[in-house]
DNA sequence: TAGCTAATCACCCAGACGGGTGATATAGAT
DNA sequence: ATCTATATCACCCGTCTGGGTGATTAGCTA
């Protein structure tokens, strides 16, 4: 039986490449399709009905986590592999919710690609033992951080977002409307429930750990 | 006539793909070696004397350009081609200057790349129109002395590094075995060359940008 | 009703930070 | 030989930040 491929990157080379490769194991893997943009991947799926779809992040139009999402939404029978460079626990846990059946780094052999999609097939997850190590770890961060004292209020959350950007605890007090004072005290509750130091380390960890939206692409 | 090829892309399963590709043309290129690292490709140029090296930017150790200033020195007979998705004029313009064969952007027809490549041999430069039209577009600001891409100093880098640790000045001083004035006055540029406010942006924008080795991973 | 939490704000104060100016030394490029 | 970039440091000064303490209001819950 042959499996449907999509593939969508932005990097034509990156996919012809990969086109390449796979037609050297033309009996169990056929690309179907490719899309270079979150965009194309979404209408592709809908199109083409593909069994998996290698998804990279970092694309023009949709991101690949944006792309999934819509695609779950649609045609949850897709089976869905980031396959990208990114090694952000935040792009990891959040394409993780999503439902995916795997989460894969380029910087990956090409046979170990085929086992694991391969597997893919008989209901196992597409990812590296070390991936899994950094998901488990993060999902265990996860649950340390929902434990009742690390959890930020909607409002602190409101001024953590704030201070990832860079804003001063006046900018924050004239954007949220209240007074600088509370604007320090929900800080310094921040930093105590994080066991950060500052208003930089609070900014890194939001960034890091994904709590905010910057809009990475 | 045979040309001799080294990939030089931290990303195995590119690798793979390209060389992949390659095959398919296997009457006059020929991938003779492959590079994970910019050390490694230093390394592989001194010891396999290929006649083109493919050059991506982002990689550990050494980044492409780094590394191609050192091949550049030892082996200047060897033809380097910086294939990247960087759209960064600076690293366009750094390249060049180190006098490169060719730029190209990994969003590449496979045809394209080989009548490039194939053009180095006639001494053309490997680079397509878009890409030439925006390197004299760079070549004109230089001259013009519109510096639009300030760049970094080592030493910046090392105090933007610390800051976007969420260290004090005393704390990054110490650290570099430097006064906090000093400390001070490259953080002061820093936000200048970055348009920046406070330690704190600076800190969020080298995150994004990717500027520091966060992530353990 | 009493107790808890979230959210709001005030005051104090030491120390960190940011902006400005100016200076010195070294190395490379012109 | 001169110019420029880099890296180093100093001083001043006003503002911002972080830590501590304490207080009020609204809403939910036991």
């Amino acid at each position: 039986m042959t499996l449907n491929i999509l593939i969508a990157d932005d990097h034509k080379l990156f996919r012809q490449g990969l086109i390449s490769l796979m037609r050297t194991r033309g009996d169990f893997v056929k690309v179907v399709g490719e899309a270079a943009t979150g965009l194309e991947a979404i209408q592709l799926a809908e199109e083409l009905c593909p069994d998996i779809i290698l998804m990279d992040i970092y694309m023009p139009e949709r991101n690949g986590i944006e792309a999934t999402r819509e695609i779950r939404k649609n045609n949850p029978e897709i089976a869905i592999v980031i396959l990208t460079s990114s090694e952000s626990d935040k792009h990891l846990k959040e394409a993780v919710n999503l439902g995916i059946s795997g989460y894969l780094l380029k910087n990956l052999d090409g046979d170990e690609l085929f086992e694991l999609i391969a597997g893919i097939e008989r209901g196992e997850a597409a990812m590296t033992r070390a991936m899994a190590a950094r998901l488990l770890k993060s999902v265990a961060n996860v649950r340390a951080g929902t434990h009742e004292e690390d959890e930020l209020t909607g409002r602190e959350l409101d001024v953590l977002r704030a201070v990832s950007r860079g804003a001063s605890n006046q900018e924050i007090a004239d954007e949220l409307v209240i007074s600088v004072n509370t604007v320090k005290t929900h800080l310094k509750n921040i930093s105590s429930k994080l066991q950060l130091d500052n208003r930089t380390q609070v900014a890194a960890y939001a960034l890091e750990k994904g709590l905010v939206d910057s809009s990475g692409g």
